[in-house]
DNA sequence: CACCTGTATTGATGAGCGTCAACATAGACA
DNA sequence: TGTCTATGTTGACGCTCATCAATACAGGTG
């Protein structure tokens, strides 16, 4: 259970398209249940040790980390693992146990998707 | 007291560039002080109801509406007055009377700041 | 002035969250 | 097997937050 699909945020990308949970912000209002969705992901993001955390991952090597890579964010370990779950619950790290390690990957789709959510003009096509 | 930049999150933007608060997420590791003042922007995005309430206004006619026109979101009066609130604190909105009517506004620069934080490659200049 | 409508504030309540210490689990190695 | 390191889980604590009813404030109209 290491890469567990936990929320459906947005399908998997078929080709090579996005596929985002919801249209930009600014192209009409949100429905519930696009808000619902969209704000899990800026709630996951909305805590400074978790956005810490995440920036680590994205900025790491090759878009991964290993936890002993990115735990120096001035919070207990067991503290670091509860923001590292909430991530991955949230769709926006996966996981992977190498050894002794776990690498902790940005899923690069999902941060596209919330790119667009806050795009300013749709340019229709 | 309608227009109060409550919290520094970016610059007024001089000229005409977005001055956002930090550099995109994947660039490197974001420091406490950037991780505390992007994870407001974000937190505040983090809740459903705001969430809505903020597309409703991005996506309104001329980027900005009346209280009146977007307060159809499932709660009472004084909650959405309390999530406009803290949307303006987070600096995302800012509001305006006029006569009998609050008008609240998106702060493009904001969203396209937040927009920047999400890229994928920084594209160095 | 009084009255009405639109919006903000206050105070209270219940749920959720961030944090840690303690403990548990997984894998490597001897 | 036992032991060590890396990571996850449990349970508890305090704090924050979302929500509402009641109330207050602002501006228009009569």
């Amino acid at each position: 259970m290491s890469n567990a699909k936990v929320l459906p945020l947005l399908e998997p990308a078929d080709g090579q398209g996005v596929a985002p949970c919801c249209p930009p912000l600014t192209e009409r209002p949100m429905t519930a249940k696009e808000a619902e969705t969209a704000a899990r992901m800026f709630k996951a993001l909305g805590d400074p040790v978790r956005l810490r955390l995440f920036s680590a991952v994205a900025s790491h090597e090759g878009g991964e980390a290993c936890v002993c890579d990115i735990s120096d964010v001035g919070v207990s370990q067991p503290t670091v693992s509860h923001h590292l779950k909430k991530l991955k619950e949230a769709g926006l790290l996966t996981s992977e146990r190498r050894g002794t390690w776990v690498y902790y990957r940005v899923e690069p789709s999902v941060l596209a998707a919330m790119g667009k959510l806050l795009t300013i003009a749709p340019a229709v096509a």
